[in-house]
DNA sequence: CTGAAAGCGCTTACAG
DNA sequence: CTGAAAGCGCTTACAG
């Protein structure tokens, strides 16, 4: 015999049950919306829910129904807002289809990563958006696809082929940035941050077509890697005007790069768009208002997040289909730093 | 009569008992590291799981043990530095104590907010930390904390008493902040950012009490409210410039303010540090790289978060102590920009 | 239209 | 030291 009344229990459907007087199939059933209860029995009980203070337990309905309503999504470098930005396109549109989302930081440790990973699967997340850590083995992708979470990669396409994946055109979009520098007659082009064995790769590839069209020899002198951070680009920056290259503009690996840099040139006494010009990539919501506001390759993070969740939605709703991608098609907005 | 072995079904203890030929209960008991089970037939269990891909489920295990090892977090503008870094410092913290965090974005509107805890309550999420959208009503959050879900509120102490809470001496910060800038010689200082009603009032207080220490006239003129964003920050400055006040110099309501301001003082052909001065409030990770670099308040936002989840965590643990709270002291960070 | 019963994948006394 | 059994809070055929 129990009492659950009396003790500080939280009510389940059995409490509702009894004090709507239906059984407990019942309840479930009108808490699921089933328009199999007459509309007065449904009245009763969804009022006793209220009364009781019940609270549904998704636990325990999505293990019985083999189900989840949960999503992981494990982001590697928080402190970069333009992951902020995507986590927050993420999470919006996760958030609308009716998932929690499960959030992990892998501070760029793969480690961490596996770690983050394991728990989400543990606890049934119906599907994993991933920006893979550097380091991450492909293998692990593969294993964790083949496992039969939904996977969505999204920024770094490691093993492309197979994922779904959401991205961004890398080399077109520091293309447009490097043209752009040409067009305003700079011949002296500088590519700040990135480091070799990322996506830096594919962004200095973009930097040397634009170069070549307009028949401008590569000087490898004037591309310096330096991590993707603030601290980074301003040391890059400093580097690049103590080298022997005599840039007169560059292009950034991303926007931090960029404040980092546009940090420095105010240190040597510099202007942004006067005496030096600067382009980065991402445009995200702090390059509108940097000192001076920051020209950049805008790829829309924010969206980035919407349409990475709906691959990942799409394939939790046909696990069948064939990977699919979605590339962000860059476009420069011009501002005053170069 | 299963066979599981043969349909793609996912493993569970039953399966790894089978394959290890020994009861389900020895399978619980050594995933769960108890010393009852000899060496020799845990390695046997454990050789099973690895070999049939076993994958512990959580949610099967906390349902049965009434337990959670999950924690919800829900912030009200990841758009804010300031908040992905106390996100940060949570997640870390939060993650280290073995619970995965369930996280979710209020945008500031108290509706999405009641979702979102509902969500996590529904959920089972074994705490919450929250920062309350404005306007939130204080009944909302006793009434969450009564329902028995450990719950500690950051950064905005709606109804202080009765709730952990982990915030920052905000009058305290500010009048560091002014205090700098009458030590500096200024005279006529402005107050630039943040909407009446919200933690304006006692930052602003901060303000006027160096103001009056210094015996220096509040001028109500110098005090301009805009929404805390970087847009918000550039017409302010632009709006205090344009005033009648005559002001030398500044303090922001938050560093994003302060970003918005020397954008603006950057458009005016002015330059932080020489010809204004500007000091920010939160020290977020962009101050050290803005342009110039920014004085700004530092409340380790990141520390923030740690100490957020510490007072969740010892809730959790002993869920009839009195409520703590965590205040972080102010301390100025002078740099370029004033 | 509603109820009794089985089962999701675990844990945990309780026997033996 | 290990196994059989009950139960966490739901859902879902299946009867009636």
């Amino acid at each position: 015999m129990r009492n659950d009344e009396a003790a500080g229990r939280t009510p389940t459907i059995l409490d509702v049950a009894a004090f709507a007087q239906v059984s407990k199939s019942t309840v479930s059933l009108v808490l699921q919306g089933s328009t199999r209860i007459p509309e007065a029995t449904a009245e009763r009980v969804r009022n006793a829910a209220a009364a009781l203070g019940y609270i549904y337990n998704q636990r325990a309905a999505s293990l019985r129904r083999q189900s989840s309503t949960t999503i992981g999504v494990v982001i590697n470098d928080l402190m970069n807002p333009f992951f902020s930005e995507v986590l927050i396109g993420l999470e919006s549109a996760l958030v609308e289809a009716g998932y929690t989302v499960l959030m992990g930081h892998s501070q760029e440790d793969p480690r961490r990563q596996e770690r983050l990973l394991q728990s989400m699967r543990e606890l049934h997340a119906g599907g994993i958006v991933l920006c893979p850590a550097i380091g991450t083995p492909p293998e692990n992708l593969a294993r964790l696809r083949d496992s039969g979470t939904p996977l969505t990669l999204i920024v770094r396409a490691h093993d492309r082929a197979g994922h779904d994946f959401a991205g961004v055109a890398n080399a077109q979009g520091v293309f447009l940035a490097t043209q752009h520098l040409i067009g305003a007659g700079h011949r002296r082009i500088g590519f700040l941050g990135g480091l070799p064995g990322t996506m830096q790769v594919d962004r200095v590839s973009g930097y040397r077509q634009a170069l070549a069209e307009a028949g401008i020899a590569f000087d490898p002198v004037l591309v310096v890697s330096a991590p993707p951070h603030r601290a980074g680009g301003y040391g890059a920056l400093h580097a690049l005007l103590d080298g022997e290259g005599a840039a007169t503009a560059a292009v950034c690996y991303n926007d931090i790069t960029a404040f980092g840099a546009l940090s420095a040139l105010g240190a040597r006494g510099l202007r942004a768009g006067a005496d030096f010009a600067l382009v980065g990539f991402d445009n995200v919501l702090d390059a509108a208002h940097s000192n001076p506001p920051l020209t950049t390759v805008d790829i829309r993070p924010v969206e980035l997040g919407l349409r990475a969740a709906e691959l990942l939605l799409q394939r939790i709703a046909e696990p069948g289909r064939p990977a699919q991608a979605y590339e962000a098609t860059p476009q420069l907005v011009v501002r005053g730093s170069g």
